[in-house]
DNA sequence: CTAATATGTTAGATTGATCTAACAAATGAG
DNA sequence: CTCATTTGTTAGATCAATCTAACATATTAG
């Protein structure tokens, strides 16, 4: 079994690992908020237990075995996000920093159970798809709203990052997954869009916003 | 915040100290399966931070914080346990090992919503007072069934202790918390007592298990 | 009361995870 | 192509939690 750190450097791994096989060393230093020797030794240690390939000043790239382990640990921690908001009532903005926590705990029949009470629930409460129990994850090709033109009917399927500030404001704005939305019009200058969802008629979301707003068109 | 390992340091003293105030040093390492020198060491760290009292050779004891620290975490075990039983179906056997990890997790939030949804349980799936947010435990006062005699009718309130051997021997007997319980006799050369309850007319316990079954007279 | 036993302490080593300082290799801008 | 910048490595230190070996103090049995 890993260590607790260890499966965050493989978390931190995997997360920058998509759309790309290698990723830098500097790069896995960022996203974990240590130095670069530490993340240097800490690779070392992975790569002798099998989980990262890693070449002296090459960039690194999990194993199948690194991804495996890496996708059991996502399994976990979005089960558990989606559990937190289903079963026990929590906002889907309160989730991410107990499920941090939950995700390393080691016990197959407590996540199962999870699972289950669920009924083996695809996505996450942001839309994240749940990798299976064996690692598996389909990842699912929603487009971002950005990419859309005046007058298209999408669904809000996903969310393409899903920070606390992020989800408050989508709260605020009762904007919230499964919703249909129609694209009212795009401004040109700034590619912000005027949206009509529910008893929203009309709100006006940036660009920014909408690259990060997943959707699915309506057939 | 303590981390895990000066956690069960509290926990295991805590655990130690009912029924008296002082503990060896001795008895907290076997407690824990570490060796004295670090029992040593950490308890040097815990008087640091005024979790416990202690001078050279002398026993230990915790103080007021300390005493309070390790009644938020069984706090946080006993809920836990609880919830697995009442939300998730867990059997009242397989879930310490789960509640030992969980009682780490660092969010008010998660045990108070568990509070909320069970309506504020005040025993765990044993029996065992659950500490309310304060650190106050009611340690109610029951008896061991061993203390009865022939034709004495009892409740099934609580376990003197848990261990998953123990409460699988109860499952085997059909015996569970609340039951109804009626001394048919006692055999003086081993004590061993028959019982009458349910749909159970005669079963054979020994007296080391009617020790560990704790209940209260039946008016 | 002494001596054996039990209990507790000190010293020093180890391991995992981290750091900083110094240096080395790779990259990329002109 | 060269040199500045970015990226990666090595060396060596620190801290928490653990260990064993050796020693010290307390307790208890005779």
């Amino acid at each position: 079994m890993a260590s607790q750190t260890e499966e965050n450097y493989l978390k931190a791994l995997y997360a920058l690992s998509v759309g790309k096989i290698e990723v830098n060393l500097s790069e896995l230093s960022a996203a974990l908020k240590v130095s670069n020797p530490t993340v240097n030794s800490m690779v070392k240690n992975l790569k002798s237990q099998g989980f990262v390939r890693y070449e002296k000043y090459k960039p690194l790239s999990l194993t199948e075995k690194g991804r495996k382990a890496a996708a059991l640990i996502v399994r976990k921690h979005r089960l558990t996000e989606m559990y937190l908001v289903e079963k026990m009532g929590f906002g889907w903005e309160e989730v991410h920093e107990i499920a941090e926590q939950l995700e390393h705990i080691n016990s197959p029949i407590f996540f199962d159970r999870m699972d289950e009470i669920m009924d083996h629930p695809l996505v996450d409460p942001h839309g994240s798809p749940i990798p299976d129990k064996q690692g598996n994850i389909s990842e699912a090709q929603y487009e971002p709203l950005s990419k859309f033109t005046s007058g298209r009917r999408v669904r809000l399927t996903a969310l393409a990052h899903s920070s606390k500030e992020f989800l408050k404001f989508l709260n605020s704005r009762e904007l919230s997954l499964g919703t249909e939305i129609e694209i009212k019009s795009i401004e040109s200058y700034d590619g912000s869009m005027v949206l009509s969802y529910q008893n929203h008629a009309s709100e006006t979301f940036t660009q920014a916003v909408c690259e990060s707003l997943l959707v699915e068109r309506i057939s």
